[in-house]
DNA sequence: GTGCTTGTGTGACTAGGTCACTGATCGACA
DNA sequence: TGTCGATCAGTGACCTAGTCACACAAGCAC
């Protein structure tokens, strides 16, 4: 695919922009601008409050939770086909949000800025809707997460954390990366895999996790 | 203040709101209606999709997350000169938000039908900032419960509970409702308090903890 | 190779959550 | 007014998770 087939068609690969418009969708394109940013790029946080929206067209943007004393959470990953809605609220936030986006892998995204946006939501009920409902869908995963934190056990949601990132039965991550992500400590992490292993349901190497039964962990996981 | 006094001019105790075009105030005026909610309503919540959105005018209004185990978290709550946006993304909920709230107190609130919140925000670009600003508190409030939850010690959680929910130096909870509050079980509640009491900080009664030593539980919390 | 950095393992300890109780308090109402 | 039932609070035993202070190992740079 070209970068100018992707600037052509990339609106019609979010569900609810196919609706939108025709006039709009012609300022959209011209407005907006397909960018591509190298993985590990940080897209807004720390006080970096963005000023274009962004329509992820590849690659994966993971947005952590950053606390005080230096820990921190992972709050939801946005992939292809998905927006950064979040950012919206960095863009009018009265508050800093303390909220993190990075750039999982490399990314592909068409960039809207700011006046665009507001643009579009005044004139385009498709829009809008499209906004409200990412919405909706990030704050249902901010209750997931307080749901997973607060009355979770560690094993089982470091089992589906395993399962759901593997790639091909192997999960690159350092143990610390592992506990960012759930929001606990290393140590945890460390004696968690260490059980597994003992039980035989993973294999581990310095930065990577092998599954090896993959249904001992599913149990785990559903239970 | 009369139910007529209240009905002309409430529209200017919401900060975003005083800037709405003249036409649009008669319009959200004349189309919305000044509804009183008796304490314990449930306003929306376990499947009860609303179909409104409420401007609260007096009382206030607990937001708070059902985990499937039966346990609870309170997310935040909104006070008077708040809206309750949260119901907006209800409203719009592809999925089930497993979020409930609850009026605290008896509640006196405007509340606009869904229809005529989409011609707000499709109108009036006051309207859309005062809706996505309260979208922004509500997220960087949803931050600052994972943040406590994940990282924050209990008995500093507990205290500044007391400090900031007391009133008149009495704060009326059970243990419960305090584990409840802050997503814990009830013995955690009782030992932390017991602890307290223990050290003159408070004095306990069924249904009821009173401040002794404010500055005691100040240190505490501020640590 | 010699270090350096980064990743992992571990023991001892504290905080917090769970389970299974007991006893206390407070209406309701016979 | 005593009795019952419901709600609220206290407690010990036990388990899980987070903290602290390390030791040790693997990979990289020079």
């Amino acid at each position: 695919m070209t970068a100018m087939a992707q600037k052509d068609d990339w609106i019609d690969r979010f569900d609810g922009l196919s609706k939108l418009e025709p006039g709009l969708r012609d300022m959209l394109t011209t407005r907006s601008q397909v960018v591509r940013l190298p993985a590990d790029t940080v897209i807004f946080g720390a006080g970096k409050s963005p000023d274009h929206l962004l329509l992820l067209l590849q690659g994966t943007v993971r947005v952590q939770h950053l606390a005080e004393n230096g820990r921190e959470v992972v709050l939801y990953r946005a992939t292809a086909g998905e927006s950064c809605v979040l950012t919206t609220a960095c863009m009018l936030a009265y508050e800093d949000h303390a909220a993190e986006g990075v750039a999982e892998t490399e990314v592909l995204a068409a960039a809207i800025p700011r006046g665009v946006f507001d643009d579009l939501v005044a004139s385009s009920k498709a829009f809008r809707d499209f906004v409200f409902r990412a919405y909706s869908r990030r704050i249902t995963d901010l209750f997931h997460v307080i749901e997973d934190i607060a009355f979770r056990r560690m094993d089982i949601r470091l089992a589906q954390k395993i399962i759901e990132r593997a790639e091909a039965g192997v999960l690159k991550a350092t143990h610390a990366q592992l506990a960012a992500e759930l929001g606990t400590a290393r140590e945890v992490i460390s004696r968690q895999l260490a059980e597994f292993q003992r039980r035989g349901w993973i294999a581990q190497s310095r930065g990577a996790v092998e599954i090896l039964d993959a249904a001992g962990l599913r149990a785990l996981a559903a239970s």
